[in-house]
DNA sequence: CTCATATAGTTTCATTTGCAACTATATGAG
DNA sequence: CTCATATAGTTGCAAATGAAACTATATGAG
């Protein structure tokens, strides 16, 4: 009853939050030393390319950022010209997000880089494995509940 | 040439972080909240549980965390009489770091609770299914070099 | 129509984090 | 032994992050 075996090696908790930072240190570096892009940024333009415009909370929701940090990286965005911003016409409170053409632009430099990245950080996994993983990767997500940033 | 097909969702970077946000956000509340502890210092509690005592560096290279952050969690942890600092007669730039009784007290007490969190977490895993997500997590990370914190 | 309450997004402020500089000790060359 | 350089750990300062307060608009009750 009094020996605990918990090893902090094996523990699912710090396993993935050290892979997940090992793996966010390198590509966030990445990003930030060639396109001046935090990870936020980064990831309101994935969306917005993705898809059309939208509104700051449809974007943090599909992106997973919170309304603060969606706040200030559209901000960021806007100012550099990558995105625009235009009244919502159904709602007066918010207003909707655009890329710009140099959005696209930079948009379109990046998302071969970063799919190079998954791509080497995949290396040597099968198909079936890389699917596992995600499949793993979801399930956790969702047995932590609806959370995070 | 032109159409890029990365999709957010199923990008791996992308959804290993946001698992382990959530998995973060969740399990380090309840460090906090329910015993006042940041996660580098439960790290620390952990390892030092594990082993004997050893110097910060050592702790580092064992919790994967950076100098910075193992001085200020130890710091912390000599404040509340968790841990305890003793000259390290090998070398008199460092010291060596040992749990308290109190120490192992807590620990004691959170073990037992991280044990159950993650199980809830996995709770819908087989033991297989665990093993393949661990040793995926361990790829990933040796793949994404020896950086990270 | 008016008011009370709710929601979208922003801003301010406190906390946290990370880098760079710093202190103290160690080590190796001469 | 003395000096130059390297390493362990800490601290100061600046940038990043998060919570709470704030502004503006929306909505529903009366």
């Amino acid at each position: 009853m009094s020996m605990m075996t918990l090893r902090l090696d094996a523990f699912l908790p710090y396993r993935l939050s050290v892979a997940s930072n090992a793996v966010s240190t390198r590509i966030s570096a990445s990003y930030r030393r060639r396109f001046g892009l935090k990870v936020p940024e980064w990831r309101l333009l994935a969306i917005l390319a993705e898809g059309s415009e939208m509104t700051p909370q449809a974007l943090g929701n599909a992106a997973r950022i919170d309304k603060i940090s969606v706040s200030r990286a559209a901000a960021a965005l806007i100012e550099r010209g990558l995105i625009v911003a235009r009244a919502n016409p159904g709602d007066g409170r918010s207003h909707l997000l655009a890329l710009t053409t140099d959005g696209r632009g930079l948009y379109a430099e990046i998302a071969p880089i970063a799919l190079a990245m998954e791509a080497e950080l995949l290396g040597n996994f099968s198909q079936e494995e890389r699917d596992q993983f995600n499949a793993l990767l979801r399930r956790i997500e969702a047995a932590a509940g609806t959370d995070s940033a």
